[in-house]
DNA sequence: TCTGGGGTCCTAGGACCC
DNA sequence: TCTGGGGTCCTAGGACCC
């Protein structure tokens, strides 16, 4: 599966793993591989796979008590409350129960704490295939986990901690959870030493069951081929702050700090290089797209330069605070009623149109910047034209 | 040769995640 | 020709204050 505008292979199966095809790598430079082997390419398809999450999530929350919602393809379970005294039975329950309701393949790791639960989870994973589930029932089960773990394999061991660890020949999580605590917390800060406190047991991370409000929302896209002229430029950066404001509206958050970057692409050597951002302090924190677009665009009037090639731009807002906490001030002339009430007409509408075709001139719906999606598979389970058929 | 001590707040940058 | 997007947390160091 490629990244967004079909730029780097970014998910692939076991086969394409054993093609080389690595993690990451641009997809103009595998295309010869993945052509001589008929591989299956897919562009990133977000619609699909958030509505294949929320089925698997539905299926997971019927199971216990409280779930956390960790990613788009992870949850954790909270089972403590459990009377279970089988969890290995119930994680198979939960595992089949998900493949018959959605269809989807999931493995399930059990486990005193989060970061031993992504060690059995990892461990089912590579050892128990055909099972799909480990529970780390015990002490001894645990230490086989950990010795079979590779230091890099461990959530929150980057590549940076990774190579720092290996040079101290700590090469597993066995080696790691017997590192002294003064040296974790020295070389790996306080964040290191709540995982290694983590893995020997102790829990040290919090449960999220509740999601948290963002504090700060981002919309940014490389381009789908190189822009230079300005009014392009505009189109799509208000297309992008439109954007930051409808997350801001769903979340009931404010923004405070708009931060608007535009930049070339820095692997075009024949290309003259330039980027700039610049931060607005807005006036008064605001979610409304008028407000948001036009302090946007100020910024891109300052940051612009002519004669670039540029492949990105993007918005970052944050600074946030809650909607019904904005402070006004005394010189505000702006109508906030009526703009607020045009905003929710214009989300209601779009909601219900399933695309954002509500929107403002600026925003453009030309988009040839936009990005590239050749290998689009179809949305199936939420868009009636994309249904499967049937043929007798 | 010598240049106070102790706070707070903010930001940039580095680490990590999916 | 072609190299993703969107987040979080922590720390060091600077600015500023008394």
């Amino acid at each position: 599966m490629l990244s967004n505008n079909d730029g780097c292979a970014v998910a692939r199966s076991e086969e394409a793993k054993a093609l080389g095809i690595q993690m990451g790598a641009p997809e103009f430079m595998v295309r010869d591989t993945l052509k001589a082997h008929n591989v299956a390419v897919f562009s990133s398809n977000y619609t699909l796979y958030g509505d294949m999450s929320d089925r698997v999530m539905k299926t997971l929350a019927a199971f216990v008590p409280r779930l956390e919602l960790y990613s788009i393809d992870e949850a954790f379970l909270d089972m403590s409350e459990l009377k279970y005294n089988d969890l290995l039975k119930l994680g198979m329950e939960i595992k089949n129960t998900v493949k018959q309701h959605v269809g989807i393949p999931v493995t399930v790791g059990i486990a005193p704490t989060k970061a031993l639960a992504k060690i059995a989870n990892r461990y089912a994973k590579k050892k128990h295939k055909d099972l799909g589930v480990h529970w780390l029932a015990n002490s001894d089960l645990i230490k086989q986990a950990l010795v079979a773990t590779e230091v890099g394999d461990i959530w929150g061991i980057g590549r940076r901690y990774e190579t720092l660890l290996q040079r101290y020949r700590v090469n597993t999580a066995f080696d790691f959870i017997n590192l002294p605590e003064e040296w974790i917390r020295v070389n790996m800060t306080v964040v290191g030493q709540r995982l290694w406190n983590e893995l020997r047991g102790v829990q040290s991370f919090e449960w999220e069951f509740e999601i948290p409000a963002k504090k700060n929302i981002c919309t940014s896209r490389s381009f789908g081929k190189l822009v230079n002229r300005k009014d392009e430029m505009i189109e799509a950066l208000s297309n992008y702050a439109a954007s930051c404001a409808a997350k801001l509206r769903r979340q009931k958050s404010a923004a405070r700090l708009l931060h608007v970057f535009i930049k070339t692409n820095q692997h075009r050597m024949q290309d003259k290089q330039y980027g700039r951002s610049i931060n607005i302090q807005l006036p008064i924190a605001t979610n409304n797209t008028v407000e948001i677009v036009k302090h946007a665009l100020k910024g891109l009037d300052i940051i612009f330069k002519e004669g670039y090639n540029f492949n990105k731009c993007g918005v970052i807002v944050s600074d946030l605070v809650p909607e019904e906490s904005i402070q006004y001030n005394l010189f505000d002339t702006a109508n906030r009623h009526r703009n607020t009430t045009v905003m929710k007409t214009m989300d209601k509408l779009n909601a219900s149109l399933g695309k954002d075709l509500v929107r403002f001139a600026v925003q453009g719906f030309e988009k040839r910047y936009k990005l590239r999606a050749e290998y689009l598979s179809k949305l199936y389970t939420t868009n009636l034209a994309d249904l499967p058929t049937l043929r007798n």
